[in-house]
DNA sequence: CGCGTAGTTGACACTATTCAATGTCTGTGG
DNA sequence: CCACAGACATTGAATAGTGTCAACTACGCG
């Protein structure tokens, strides 16, 4: 990322941005309030791999792929973003991994090193850090298990993931192609797009259109992916 | 983890402790220097999935593997932590994933409350401990990155890893069986097996003992690992 | 010496990948 | 409104890579 947002961390004087916060799914909490609003465009980089991490973004509304790329071309996605999400926040001082938007996203965005010394002395603040710290783990792990199932049980995973972070068990409208889904999940865009058509055969969910997901059966489905 | 060991965190002023500390890699670090020594035999558990995470470990001698059990039985080792490696320390309040000693193993223990209140106000400790925590998600993303590889790269890369970790780049004592290489890597022990003897017939690897690889060529190994 | 555990090897089955073709959606310009 | 291009997605057939099951070997320990 090249442009600093002209807007500080002091920010959170301002109305404009406790409404952004508020907006991201009804949670209010102390990061989102200070952070300034920025928007990004489809496949946009929000910053690069081994890149300083200077800032920390929470997704606003649409979505944010972090990735990692192999020597031999291979990309790797390491976590998908939603609304309400934060990232970037790297327990280290680089960020580990590429992160770009899917498609039209807006984020707020705050300076580290600002979250960081303020943390000192705010104990709520450096909670709320651990707490993501935390969550950030909890998703690589599940993630790992993931990448050691089988196709089925992968696609199914995912689904289950999606819908429980949309709060949703009926329908997900999912906001990024085959070929993110099959990096993430360590597969072939064939594979996930054959996955997806035998889930849709034996009942499971039905596909309207090729990104929105209707589960017609979530427990079966949780049950799957095992 | 049924036992507490006797002695409390303010070990530190015992010099036994100090020993130990500076036994481990020749590293000092305040973690160490407040941890009580205790023992773990061959397969023991030292402590359990969604258990409160009380205290806070690190390996002097020995070795420990973390894992997650599946609902059908298999079993994902989710890291193996070697003599000076910090284990045990989860950014939430229960544990991820179990803990068991792999061999004879000693540890030194410290309450997890006690480092946490101290590093409110010690500065260096907080320092530390984000550096653990770090290091334990850049060790979980390669790890993932490992997962989508081939048998023959998994595997290479496994032994790239341990021989870095380990400091040695001519040859490496694992302590850990096939069977934990194959559930740390997402294999059966068959296709571990036969990487080995493929990598030692390609002339990659010397294998005196099951146990014992002599890295014979660690170039090619790590850019066959990619 | 014999037993049990750990590790290796072989034959075969099965799953996911590869390569290629076809189908679908969306936005643009006629 | 329709036709078209380009990206995205689905489907099929052949292949490669792991898993599975079973037999066999090597090692450590009573």
């Amino acid at each position: 990322m090249q442009v600093v947002p002209a807007v500080s961390f002091e920010a959170s004087r301002y109305p404009s941005n406790a409404r952004a916060a508020r907006a991201v799914g009804g949670k209010m909490n102390t990061i989102a309030l200070m952070g300034a609003p920025m928007r990004f465009s489809r496949n946009a980089e929000i910053y690069g791999e081994d890149e300083p991490a200077e800032y920390l973004y929470q997704v606003v509304s649409g979505a944010v792929r972090t990735y990692k790329v192999l020597e031999d071309g291979r990309r790797q996605i390491c976590a998908f973003y939603l609304p309400g999400d934060i990232f970037g926040f790297e327990a280290g001082d680089s960020h580990m991994a590429s992160a770009e938007a899917i498609g039209e996203t807006h984020v707020l965005v705050v300076k580290r090193i600002a979250i960081m010394s303020r943390a000192d002395h705010e104990k709520d603040l450096a909670r709320q850090l651990w707490d993501a710290t935390a969550q950030e783990l909890r998703r690589f792990q599940e993630h790992m298990l993931l990448l050691i199932k089988s196709a089925e049980e992968r696609v199914a995973g995912f689904l289950v993931e999606m819908a429980h972070r949309a709060a949703k068990t009926v329908s997900v409208e999912l906001p990024m192609s085959r070929q993110d889904i099959a990096d993430y999940l360590g597969l072939t865009i064939e594979t996930v797009s054959r996955t997806f058509t035998q889930l849709e055969h034996s009942g499971l969910i039905a596909l309207p259109t090729s990104r929105r997901v209707e589960l017609r059966n979530y427990n079966a489905l949780r049950q799957l992916s095992a």
